[in-house]
RNA sequence: GCCGGGGUAGGGUAGGUGGUUAUCCUACGGGACUGUGGAUCCCGCGACUCGGGUUCGAAUCUCGGCCCCGGCCCCA
């Protein structure tokens, strides 16, 4: 009976890795040069780790069992609670901001379509403590400063400001879990399904009014004025949009501006607290948005201080849908340029030493393992896209010499074993 | 959890109104060719997603499971 793959995992064979490896260094690359490091964290956690953050019907969508000791533990299905833990464990007392960043898989049991799996990968960071408008800027710039770097085309970045309509349900006396209950339902983007609830919990017609306007409000920078206008009755929303307008300005000086104001960007949980932003590309389907972040206070709910974080995730196999889907080509030259054929099987001694010389001198080298016959050899070579065959036969070797063929021109070379690593280095030009 | 479309060698496919040994391409292994690759020819390897039902007989009809694709719900 053949074993198949569990349910919406993949397979990633040595291309694909290839192009994942490439945009996965690229990331790495960027957030480093914004001051990040990289951390580490396991594979599974408690359970209560994301029930606390999440709440208990978050069990459906995790993957969690008890081990043999009988703990309640699940694979992770994000990374910024286990971030958070890690920080309040070991981090609490290092200066701020920290700037941490991660990439690894995080499982959820979902039903798999495009674009989401049961085990997928984010890469993503948290720069805790140190809550501004420069910061979140800050992490914005570089969300964007990756994308462009990996040269993806026509992707938006939605910025909005919980702040404000929170400020908003405050003054319109809802609160607690019936406004954790108005966001969710703007999240959803659901406007008629909105405005019967605010009818139904008999919200005054001034707020009401306010409310579905200001979730329709998208566009650049203008729109700041009008939301001004919208609002100005409220101190407490005008100092959230206050915020907003300091991190546009912020962004701005980032280099960054090619941002779209959307008021209608909403989270269901209550540590979301000001910024979010969400980036969106066309075209992929049901799962458009490849990244989500804002500003949180999450520390707290798992008993730490008070202290705000930001951070954001790019879900990192829908970035490489997004790049294959623009037929953004990705670099995928094979490694190995050297190969080592003994010409007759029993020269093969003579070829591992030859080829562990290569490496050694850190050229990508693969030998004949199995006593192929030499046409074998060269049509395996060739296929694989390998620049040099390294030949190994008695005549040169009474010489001291092998025979380096170049696998494009066709061109052979006599070189001395002594300086053929050398040889070998100056014609791949390294 | 719900709705729709699918599943034939490693990859891509033909067959579908039931009827010998299931088509073709490609890849792979061997040979023609004992120190020289990409071409050609020959040979070989290799599949009906799984299980039940109807039937003398099922890749084909039927039911269910599994998996894939698209969408809904959800999306921390």
């Amino acid at each position: 009976m053949e074993i198949q793959r569990p349910r919406g995992t993949r397979d990633f064979l040595f291309n694909e890795m290839k192009e994942r490896k490439c945009v996965e260094s690229t990331m790495r690359q960027i957030f480093e040069t914004y001051g990040y490091g990289e951390i580490k964290t396991p594979i599974f956690e408690e359970l209560s780790l994301f029930t606390t953050k999440s709440g208990e019907g978050i069990k459906d969508q995790i993957y969690h069992f008890q081990d043999k000791g009988g703990r309640d533990l699940a694979l992770r299905p994000e990374l910024t609670a286990p971030v958070a833990r890690m920080y309040i464990k070991e981090l609490q007392k290092t200066p701020k901001p920290v700037k941490m960043y991660y990439f690894g898989s995080c499982f959820r049991y979902e039903r798999p379509q495009a674009g989401r799996f049961r085990q997928f990968w984010q890469f993503g960071c948290e720069l805790i403590g140190g809550k501004s408008p420069g910061s979140e800027a800050e992490v914005i710039s570089m969300a964007a400063h990756c994308l462009e770097e990996l040269g993806l085309k026509d992707f938006e970045i939605h910025i909005g400001n919980l702040g404000i309509l929170r400020n908003i349900l405050n003054d319109a006396n809802i609160e607690g879990d019936m406004q954790d209950q108005v966001m969710g339902i703007i999240d959803k983007g659901d406007v008629n399904e909105l405005a019967n609830l605010l009818e139904d919990i008999e919200v005054d017609d001034n707020s009401k009014e306010l409310l579905l306007k200001l979730i329709g409000m998208k566009g650049n920078s203008s729109i700041i004025k009008d939301v001004e206008a919208l609002i100005n009755c409220s101190e407490h929303a005008c100092n959230a949009l206050f915020e907003l307008e300091e991190l546009l300005k912020s962004l701005e000086a980032f280099g960054f501006s090619d941002y779209v104001v959307n008021l209608g960007i909403a989270r269901g949980l209550d540590y979301y607290s000001g910024t979010v932003f969400e980036i969106y590309v066309h075209g992929l389907g049901a799962q458009k948005q490849i990244s989500g972040g804002g500003t949180y206070n999450l520390i707290e709910v798992f008993g730490g201080e008070n202290v705000e974080s930001t951070g954001f995730a790019f879900g990192f196999d829908r970035v490489m849908d997004a790049l294959k889907k623009q037929e953004k080509s990705i670099e995928t030259k094979p490694s190995v340029k050297v190969f080592v054929a003994p010409i007759k099987n029993d020269l093969k001694l003579k070829a591992f030493e030859i080829a562990q010389k290569l490496r050694k001198n850190g050229i990508s080298t693969d030998v004949d393992l199995v006593g192929k016959k030499l046409k074998k050899i060269l049509s395996y070579a060739d296929t694989l896209k390998i620049d040099y065959v390294v030949l190994v036969g008695a005549r040169d070797l009474e010489e001291g010499n092998v025979t380096v063929k170049n696998m494009i021109s066709g061109e052979q070379e006599i070189v001395s074993i002594e300086n053929i690593a050398e040889s070998l280095k100056h014609k791949l030009g390294t």
